[in-house]
DNA sequence: ATCAGAAGTAATTGATTACTTACTTGCAGA
DNA sequence: TCTGCAAGTAAGTAATCAATTACTTCTGAT
């Protein structure tokens, strides 16, 4: 039998705690989890989480900082294996309800910080993160109208907004299912709406 | 000078409660609002806010009835107005624009409460709430439909989601902005990128 | 004008929370 | 095999919060 390794690296830590702080985030409300929650999750006692983050605001920062890197880098893989732009904006479609499902917390967290009044680091961080996310979007969109494949006259900005929008429903959709389970199925019709919205009539 | 009435009855404390409520839920997280912040706003000592209401659930059980029936009165209203199905889906999308300019608190103490891991009456009453808003959307889409406005074959339950999220992106956008003053102008651009995912190609 | 009851306060309570401290122990490198 | 240090614990601390309590005062109906 292998023993049970009881002590890791606080980077290993580290990375097992931004894991249960998005484990939680997926069945409770993101501000009402506590250092307690999240030592529990790990197999820790509540004091031993500061020896690996300075403060409960670092594990949030260092959470959306896995957020940032692991979306955009998903979004972006999945915007650059496509062979056009309407391709493009379907795959990254997907590609975000599919990290949801996934990661159910994310979306929670993220509209969690963008609520605060006061301009923290971390809700700093989430602007910075939604800002690229835009202009993902926005050069797909970009890259579309170039090759004649939008409406004429298609308002860009709202078209970013309603893409953003559309996940955003969905969420809610399954936040009131209390599932994801629907959601990858209804995200692909949601998508032909949106693609009807945006697209050159046929 | 009019002396300052300085006890006021229950019930117009009640009333004075709720409307804090829905002003402080405008500028910060409802999640954060305590009950020291809510008698700081209508100018009470923390504790005779609990002569007015037993416990604090009590008061957002109390705001989300104002807010079911302020909100959904004034949709029905809205569609009742309308001539026609479209104009009625486009009378209810900018009455609840405006309404939540008016109130930006409304969104995000529903979305607050929705986020919640356990069943609270609260919540309850906000299922309640969208789901009375999901029945008004669908008997439009349907008249729609009728009428043969619709684009064949449109998936109705997407559609209805993709309204609601619609307005919920641009609800993150104005909170990315800090700010609701675009959002009508907004929203206009929003409805008709709608209008033409649901409509009947021309 | 009186006064009972409702509306108010200030102080307190017990629970919870993020964070600290004093101490213990597993383990990697010599 | 030994040992310094990082990783861990348990018990605390100060702050905050919802709710309670003992007491005071305004006010409307008689």
């Amino acid at each position: 039998m292998k023993p049970v390794r009881t002590r890791l690296s606080t980077e290993a830590r580290q990375t097992e705690i931004v894991g249960a702080v998005l484990r939680l985030a997926g069945v409770r409300s993101p501000g009402l989890i506590t250092t307690s929650d999240i030592a529990g999750a790990v197999g820790l006692s509540q004091g031993a989480v500061f020896r690996h983050f300075p403060t409960k605001d670092a594990i949030w920062l260092a959470v959306m900082d896995w957020v940032e890197d692991q979306l955009l880098t998903l979004l972006e893989a999945a915007a650059g294996n496509a062979v056009a732009p309407l391709p493009a904006l379907e795959a990254v479609f997907m590609a975000h309800v599919n990290f949801v499902v996934a990661w159910p917390g994310v979306p929670r967290l993220i509209f969690s910080e963008l609520q605060r009044a006061d301009d923290t680091p971390v809700k700093a961080r989430v602007r910075g993160l939604l800002k690229r996310y835009r202009q993902l979007l926005m050069g797909l969109l970009q890259a579309a109208a170039r090759d004649e494949l939008l409406a004429d006259g298609l308002d860009q900005a709202a078209a970013a907004t309603l893409f953003i929008g559309s996940i955003q429903g969905l969420v809610m959709q399954s936040m009131l299912a209390g599932t994801t389970d629907r959601m990858v199925l209804e995200a692909a019709g949601t998508f032909k709406l949106y693609l009807r919205a945006i697209g050159r009539p046929a």
